[in-house]
Parts: structure tokens; C-alpha cells; sequence
DNA sequence: TCGTTATTGCGATTTTATTGCAAGAACAAG
DNA sequence: CTTGTTCTTGCAATAAAATCGCAATAACGA
């Protein structure tokens, strides 16, 4: 029997002494859903419907970042967005387009070997990173060349 | 007789149709005297000194983000700093310690090759580019391994 | 020097984020 | 299944951050 995404979140919530409950799994759910970072403002929108409240997001956002379960990413114009991360989605960088905003992923491949590499050395540890490109996308470049 | 920043970032401004002023000149040496990126209260708190009002700051942070004179960066936990950008500093990236928040800038140099040949035929047209590291700097590394 | 037009300060407002505490729920143990 | 401990949540107040309109001021090209 193959263990669920959301199997995972239970364990590793409970291993560091949280709990699973149906809010975080709506939290988790709609992070799942957007497929892409989302804005807490946005976040808290999505799941009000099923009631979550505000300060619940917040506190759950707070935790989900401390135990690795998402992390934040930069937009446009300084707006943060949040989303899960492995093993909870693709391992991935971002293009982000500056006419439009929207956001699509990128595979990681190539530019992580060489990541790697230009850090030899460096005396620091390593434990993530990201990759963000900034451009316009084929659609605003098509119409606003 | 050579031309420093100030006088680029006048023509710069002016170039756009903006006015090269004192509230934006002292924006301007604040953010190049910290060095680092710094969030917009820090920033706030070291222009008040000077007579320089909030919502002035935040109009000015706009517009050095559209005419390119600054950009912004994810610091440690979802906040967000800003920082001159080339001409006005070196191209670089940044290792961000989890442990203290710390920010140092990394030489660009060989990532940005890896990265210019990882997005070939990809379709996007690419006009920057963020690289952020995140780890342990080697002080917090010595205090807690 | 002057006129046009961008910029600024101020104060009010709105939006976003945080907090304390009591009620409720998760879950490990029995 | 029942219970007790401890984490979570909602609520509403509060704080902090960001935005806005408008009148006064200042930049700067002519």
C-alpha cells in the first residue's frame, strides 16, 4: 500500500510533536491545489470558505516553514508566495513573468550540478537554495514584444 | 572626470521623467550604506533621521523597483529586502543563514553561465535572475553543528 | 525667472499581521 | 473506550504595515 501525500504530512507533523488536524490538511490541500505560490492573502481566501480562520493560517504557515513543509517565494514586486516543497511537490526553480506575474516552474537538473559546484569550498553549509528567473513570458512577449 | 552613482542615478531619473531629490538621494545612500539587503521599516527607521517621510520611502521603492534601481530579495522566514542592483552593485547572489538571518553575497561568475545555457530554447526571454543559497553561515555552524 | 508638473507631508484609512485567553480537539496511555 | 494532558483554534482586540487624497512645495526645462 502506497503512502499518500497526505499520510506523509501526518508523520512528519506528529514526529515533530504537532498535530494533524483538519485545518492544516485544508491548509496543506489548498497549497496542493494552487500548484503554484500563493499569497497569504490569497491563502487565507481559498480556505475562509471552509472556515479556517485568519490567525489560523498564519500560525500554520509559521509552523509548515519551520518543519520544512513549504517555503516562501519571491513574485513580483516584492510579494511573497508560498508552496509546498519535496517531498511534497517537484523539486524546481521559478520563471516569473514581469508583465503578468504568473509563475511557472522550471526543472532543476543542469543549473543544481553547477550550483554545487560553485560552492566548493566555501567554508558554508548548504542546505537549500532557490532559482528564480525573471523575464517575459511567451504570451506577454507575443504581445508586447 | 569620472561620474559616480549619484550623478548616474540623477541621469537615470531623469532619463524616466522622474526628479533627482533630496528624499530620494538620501533613500538612495541609505540603502548603499547598509550594504545588505534591508527590509522597508529598517529602511524607514534609518531615513527618518533625515526628515524623510513613510509613505515617501514606499513611493520611492516603487518607482527604484520600476526604473530598475533596486531589487528585492527573500530573506530568512518570508521577509523581504531591498537592495541597489547593477550599476549601482555588483552582480551577485546571496547565502542566507537560517540560523541568524545573516546575508553575504556570493560572486556570480560561473552559476550565471549554467544558468544562461539551462533556459536555452526554452521560449521565455530572460532579463534577470535571482540565485539564493540557504544554509549555515560558518559561525552559527561552529556554535551548533 | 517662470510655468508646468512631479513630489512631498500630513492625516486618515485600509489592509495585513499579531496576541491573549478560554473552549475545544487530538492522541497517547491505560 | 475512556480519560487526561497538551496542543489548536476561534474570537476579538490590538498592533503594525501599507495606501490614499489633497494641498503645499520643489524640481527643472524653456
Amino acid at each position: 500500500m502506497e503512502r499518500s501525500a497526505e499520510d506523509h504530512l501526518k508523520i512528519l507533523l506528529r514526529t515533530r510533536g504537532l498535530r494533524f488536524t483538519p485545518d492544516r490538511l485544508r491548509i496543506f490541500r489548498a497549497l496542493a491545489d494552487a500548484g503554484k505560490p500563493v499569497s497569504v492573502p490569497v491563502l487565507i481566501s481559498m480556505v475562509a470558505e471552509d472556515g479556517v480562520n485568519q490567525a489560523t493560517v498564519y500560525r500554520t504557515l509559521e509552523q509548515f516553514l519551520a518543519v520544512a513543509v513549504v517555503q516562501t517565494v519571491l513574485l513580483h514586486d516584492g510579494v511573497v508566495g508560498y508552496e509546498l516543497i519535496p517531498p511534497f511537490s517537484s523539486h524546481h526553480h521559478h520563471f516569473i513573468c514581469l508583465d503578468c506575474g504568473a509563475v511557472q516552474d522550471l526543472p532543476a537538473g543542469r543549473v543544481d550540478t553547477a550550483l554545487d559546484k560553485s560552492l566548493e569550498g566555501t567554508g558554508v553549509r548548504v542546505m537549500g537554495h532557490k532559482v528564480d528567473i525573471y523575464g517575459q513570458c511567451e504570451k506577454c512577449h507575443a504581445e508586447s514584444p
